[in-house]
DNA sequence: ACGGCTTGCTACATATTCCGTAGCAACAGG
DNA sequence: CCTGTTGCTACGGAATATGTAGCAAGCCGT
């Protein structure tokens, strides 16, 4: 497995976050442990996304440290990790708006 | 081709939009059409991606409004896809706290 | 009218990634 | 023990991405 992130020989932090979340599954993911911890088999029921994906997704985010597993309840966001949510949380706003734009 | 969108059965639109964006190029697309309007081979040259999967991307995007492609100057973002790009360019600041937070 | 250039876009074979199912080892409770 | 839950992995087939080549249409200069 490839360390070195997608597309992003440049350095800039922003090119290495776009492709760490431009990834399948990884966005969303982020987003449905907006609130409370999820256990790795919620996750994986929540997105329909196969455990293959989600243990990669989960590993990906871990070393971004985005995320982290508490044992007694499960994964979460980090502190890093919910400045970041914190960032996204305009778009559920948005999406209506788009939604209504594009239909 | 498929026009309902991937994992989203919910018809939520934030799931719809994480879906849209969540796929490979598209945000680093979006935010290379971030200023000026970009040529279908300057986005080539710009993200990497091979030409089959730009164009793919960029057809998706303008099925969603988001980007257009103006004739005399090259793809740009649409009003639409400039409120989306406004909400996203924070990231770029906080990219650079990750980063250092990371390493 | 011809060459040379750029435009958006496509074909096709290969490589990578993802999916879906099954199942593992560790642990907890009954 | 037996059962259930935990995180996680193996593996074969399906979907997606890559890389290279090239097409048709338009423009520009000669």
């Amino acid at each position: 497995m490839v360390k070195r992130v997608r597309g992003s020989t440049t350095g800039r932090p922003i090119m290495a976050l776009l492709d760490l979340l431009g990834r399948r599954w990884t966005l969303r993911i982020v987003w449905e442990l907006r609130e409370e911890p999820k256990r790795f088999r919620e996750l994986q029921d929540l997105t329909g996304a196969s455990p293959t994906i989600v243990n990669t997704r989960l590993a990906e985010l871990r070393e971004a440290k985005l995320v982290e597993l508490d044992d007694a309840t499960g994964y979460r966001l980090t502190a890093l990790g919910n400045e970041l949510l914190r960032l996204f949380l305009p778009l559920h706003v948005w999406s209506e708006k788009w939604a209504k734009a594009t239909a």
